[in-house]
RNA sequence: GGGGCUGUAGCUUAGCAUGGUUGGAGCACCCGGCUGAUAACCGGGAGGUCACCGGUCCGAAUCCGGUCAGCCCCA
């Protein structure tokens, strides 16, 4: 049987390649989700990008990791369910792409120029970019159904959201209502606490301290504001009743402040007259500072407020109802009603205003100097502090007063904590963390935008105000629609008129959109056009999905709220949350930074597999720089030694004439060692998967790839070489070389899935693909930890005589007389492995008293500490002295009892310091005894060694076969002549000579003088 | 203002839940060695106030309290 090499050096990237060219050419992916078909679920869940944009690294990130569960649960037997695409199509993103390319400003642009084509726009931009995104699936081996892939743009999906909406506005959860809504004035719509969320910055506004004089008093309350432009539509004061507050005299006049803001407020000097609480203000009347607009009234007054605090302003706070949620709660509260002179696009509008026409952030301007020309400004500064801006288009929100529908999310919050309960996020702190705490105290979902591009809200109110929800297609033709719309969208749907049932009247539909996060997070249900087309309850939860940490309270919220109101459970059982991609310097990667980089351009540079281990270099939940070091550190140490170990085993099997079948049985330490640690492994690996710890998963692998490469190999290459070597010993060892490279392909195919298809495919020449393969499960039997631990201390002592034979001076080459080894776990086959490598004429291993040593004591702390407690430090003092008086090997003895306490015999350690011919390395309890005495005959057969070493040398350069015969003639000093004499018959051996002969005046084929520690020997080879 | 995460060598990090002798690795650097699979490998060196301060304890990277810095979320 032959296996086929690699060697080139564009390896990795070339079977990248050709492993795709593979998969699509036999259509792999299909056979292996046929092959599955009946077996136990395991459902999953794409969170739907939007095609508009071009996919970066991130994006990836998130499709690797879902890739890996998927992939690992198939080859763990699952079917996997719901294994689609999913395209998030709607929403103000896309609208404003629109509106950027026609290069509208407004919405009345938007109407002129026509919903219909405008839309149509919109639905076409959505998939501008799909072909990127399928180039970096493709690519990054992300084995997804794009066929039937979800879109929310469809009608079948809109008709699913629809049946949401109507079951929740028939339960009253669904409600419109007329309050202060975060809006945007260039956009014209309110947004959703979320959208509010992505668009805070700081920023400097001019903010002033305003004097309103109370009725029939000498004083002022002073009250602070970044907003002028509210002023005029001023109703009430708040002030905290439990508050402290000062009358304060002040350049002439008294101002009503809390009592610990005074200091900051006033420069210099002022006078406290006299303290109050806040309560004693309460129903005081006063004099509103700009009177154009009418007041009712029981306004004008000063009212209890629990949100007015000491961090900033005066501790009294000026409140238009019109302008603020905690405003307009407190004028309803009060029935001051509220005065709103702003039109939608964010323009007074009132003729009594001088400021008439003016953009209201424009105007805070002009306020203030028509305030200061009435001198009721005590004074006015910039002020930074952050302030929400439309996420999207940048124009400063206003809080206005607006109909909008609401979800009443808020009813349902104990039931989110309750199924939040069930599900396993990772990272875990999320759970009660940030995810947690927000559903805690959901907010009431604002889900109405006055926009175009959405999936319609379906309530019809006809001119009684009756309001009607319709839950699909024929709902509309069952209530008065005479045909149905061209499709479910706008304009379409806003030309349906309805009959109202309660009083007959014509119905029009409320011109509102809803939230595109809407559309995600109905995905559980809508993608499946539940309850339409399929009427059986979807399956919740989805077993697991997989995204960044930004949709904790995006997508991931969504779903949750969507499933808790509609189907009284949770929406996912498990949750993998990525953190971001930085650039290499730390930095988070943004547009306007211009360090973004494309997830094309990350595979174009790494390749698939390499950018696949990077991801999970670390936990894919922390923030990763993407330093190419990193990446080529990972490539090399895991796939590039792997590729390495395979083309030995490759190489060497194909020559041999080696068949794997199975296991062959052995003896042998190491083959008994690396099945161990191979069975170890698949046991660690596949736990770590279990719990979406894909970087624990590939450590552990990574880890036994090492092992296998640099332990098992080096140790056992002259198995491998020797020629003499019969099969019934060279083939356990291939077989279990071959179990090795292949348990490691299998083991690291949901994470590097081409490179160990590649390989696993050379492994089984007949195999459809890795991943078609069943993950392995750890064969108990073949895990010894004792022989794990004593392999472990064997290669401890190795090391220990490598550091050992360096501190003394001699080469590895050069035998020693013996090595001792004081070891407990250490066992004779352990060392029989490594005895070649030790290079020494004995080797035995010692119990305690054998050692060439003297013993120094120390104190066993983890023992004796528990124990003597505070009196710990005496002893220590104790055992100092008796190391110092020669007396330390007594002490235990002299001291069963310290204090009063009994010690244990493992209270004392002893550090051994070598007699003089010897030198001592010790690591974790083992030490390493090197007789560094070197004799006449030791000496000589190094020297033979060196020389053997050289002749290999110049047959590498010579390129001569490997059994080609050569002739060799050896010069050099007495030591050189006695080397011939004695091992002479040794070098010939090793080195395939026939004849050691004699100079010669003719020419050599290969020639050289070699200096070997000082030595001059001439070595001259003859063919 | 509230909440979460993070802080360990020049860089990337393990260890922290359950405290224990001298805090492990890898990369890069320097010295030495090995090499009939390797882009390698092996040994050694240098490089750490385990962010800082305080507490508990015989003993703290680890537990507790606080501070600072970075990132994120909320208001």
């Amino acid at each position: 049987m032959s296996f086929k090499p690699v060697n080139n050096n564009n390896t990795i990237r070339s079977i990248w390649k050709e492993v795709l060219e593979y998969w699509e050419s036999e259509d792999i992916f299909q056979k292996i989700i046929e092959s599955r078909k009946n077996s136990k679920k395991f459902i999953f869940l794409e969170g739907p990008p939007t095609a508009n944009g071009r996919p970066h690294v991130g994006h990836a990130l998130t499709r690797a990791m879902k890739d890996t569960a998927l992939r690992y649960k198939t080859m763990k037997g699952y079917n996997i369910e719901r294994r689609d695409a999913g395209w998030d199509c709607h929403g103000l993103p896309v609208e404003l792409e629109a509106e950027k390319h026609f290069g509208f400003k407004s919405k009345d642009e938007i109407e002129k120029f026509g919903v219909e084509k405008f839309n149509k726009y919109c639905r076409e931009s959505v998939f501008r970019y799909i072909d990127d995104w399928n180039q970096v699936d493709r690519n990054i081996g992300y084995w997804i159904n794009r066929d039937s892939a979800y879109v929310t743009l469809r009608d079948d999906y809109i008709e699913s959201e629809w049946w949401a909406l109507k079951t929740l506005f028939e339960r009253k959860d669904m409600y419109k209502d007329f309050r202060i809504s975060p809006y945007c004035p260039r956009c014209e719509t309110t947004l959703s606490s979320h959208e509010l969320a992505q668009g805070y910055k700081n920023v400097k506004d001019t903010s002033i301290y305003v004097k309103f004089k109370l009725n029939d008093e000498d004083r002022y309350a002073l009250a602070w504001t970044t907003t002028p432009w509210t002023i005029p539509s001023n109703l009430l004061l708040a002030v905290n009743s439990r508050i402290e507050y000062s009358d304060v005299e002040y350049k002439g006049s008294v101002y009503i402040v809390a009592s610990n803001l005074a200091k900051t407020i006033f420069p210099g000097q002022y006078r406290i007259l006299k303290t109050y609480l806040g309560k004693e203000l309460l129903g005081k009347k006063y004099v509103r500072p700009i009177e154009f607009l009418d007041a009712v009234d029981n306004a004008c007054m000063i009212v209890d407020g629990n949100h007015v605090t000491l961090d900033e302003g005066t501790g009294i706070v000026h409140t238009a109802p019109a302008f603020g949620s905690d405003d307009f709660d407190l004028g309803k509260k009060h029935g001051t009603g509220l005065l709103n002179p702003v039109d939608v696009h964010g323009r007074f509008n009132d003729a009594k205003l001088p400021w008439n026409g003016l953009f209201v952030k424009d105007a805070d301007i002009s306020i203030v100097k028509y305030l200061k020309e009435k001198g009721l400004v005590l004074k006015s500064e910039k002020y930074e502090h952050s302030y929400p801006f439309c996420y999207r288009c940048d124009t400063p929100l206003l809080y206005y007063p607006i109909d909008a529908w609401f979800i009443r999310v808020s009813a349902y919050s104990k039931d989110m904590v309750e199924y939040n309960s069930r599900i396993n996020w990772v990272p875990n702190h999320l759970k009660n963390g940030r995810f947690g705490n927000f559903i805690e105290d959901a907010k009431d979902w604002n889900l109405s935008r006055n926009r175009y591009w959405g999936t319609p809200l379906p309530v019809w109110t006809c001119e009684n105000g009756h309001n009607k929800a319709i839950g699909s297609k024929k709902e509309l033709l069952e209530n008065g629609a005479t045909e149905l719309p061209q499709e479910l969208h706008r304009p379409y749907v806003d030309n349906i008129f309805l009959k109202c049932g309660i009083c007959g009247g014509v119905m029009k539909r409320e011109p509102f959109v809803i939230d595109t996060w809407f559309d995600s997070g109905s995905a559980t249900y809508a993608a499946l056009h539940y309850p339409h087309e399929r009427t059986e309850l979807p399956e919740l939860p989805i077993s697991y999905i997989a995204e960044a940490i930004d949709q904790t309270r995006g997508w991931f919220y969504t779903l949750h709220a969507i499933s808790t109101m509609l189907f009284r459970t949770n929406a996912f059982e498990n949750v993998l949350c990525a953190e971001f991609i930085l650039d290499e310097t730390g930095k988070k990667m943004s547009k306007s930074k211009g360090n973004g980089i494309l997830a094309m351009e990350l595979l174009d540079r790494f390749g698939a597999d390499s950018s696949r281990l990077f991801f999970y270099s670390t936990a894919v939940w922390k923030p990763k720089p993407l330093v190419e070091k990193i990446v080529r550190e990972n490539e090399t140490k895991i796939l590039g030694t792997l590729l390495n170990l395979y083309n030995f085993f490759a190489s060497n099997a194909t020559l041999d004439d080696y068949v794997h079948k199975d296991i062959l049985p052995s003896d042998n330490l190491l083959d008994r060692w690396l099945l161990s640690r191979i069975n170890t492994t698949i046991s660690n690996t596949a736990k770590a998967m279990d719990s979406y710890e894909f970087h624990d998963a590939q450590r552990h692998i990574a880890n036994l790839i090492e092992e296998t490469s640099n332990s098992y190999l080096r140790l056992s290459r002259r198995r491998f070489w020797d020629s003499s070597t019969s099969q019934a010993n060279k083939f356990p060892s291939y077989s279990v070389l071959f179990t090795a490279i292949e348990t490691i392909c299998l083991l690291l195919a949901p994470i590097a899935p081409f490179t160990t298809e590649y390989i696993y495919r050379n492994l089984h020449e007949n195999s459809l693909s890795v991943h078609a393969a069943t993950y392995p499960e750890p064969d108990s039997r073949m895990i010894n930890p004792d022989l794990e631990n004593s392999m472990e201390s064997a290669l401890t002592v190795l090391e220990l005589t490598r550091r050992a034979r360096q501190s003394a001076g001699i080469k590895g080459r050069q035998p020693v007389k013996s090595i001792l080894i004081y070891a407990e776990k250490i066992t004779q086959d352990g060392i029989d492995s490594i005895s070649e490598e030790l290079n020494a004429k004995t080797i035995s291993v010692i119990g305690a008293k054998e050692r060439p040593s003297k013993s120094v004591a120390r104190v066993n702390m983890p023992v004796v500490a528990p124990l003597l407690k505070a009196n710990l430090n005496s002893f220590l003092n104790l055992v100092e002295n008796a190391n110092r008086d020669g007396t330390s090997d007594t002490i235990l003895k002299d001291h069963a009892e310290f204090m009063g306490i009994a010690l244990p015999e493992n209270s004392i350690i002893f550090t051994e310091v070598p007699d003089p011919e010897y030198t001592m390395e010790s690591d974790s309890g083992i030490e390493v005894y090197l007789n560094r005495e070197i004799d006449n005959e030791l000496e000589q057969e190094g020297m033979s060694r060196e020389i053997i070493r050289r002749i290999q040398i110049m047959r590498k350069e010579l390129n001569l076969e490997y059994d080609r015969k050569i002739k060799v003639c050896i010069e050099g000093d007495e030591l050189t002549e006695a080397v011939l004499k004695g091992f002479g018959e040794r070098i010939k051996e090793e080195t395939l000579t026939e004849d050691l002969i004699n100079p010669m005046k003719r020419a050599y084929n290969a020639e050289k003088e070699w200096d070997i520690d000082g030595r001059n020997v001439k070595i001259s080879i003859l063919l």
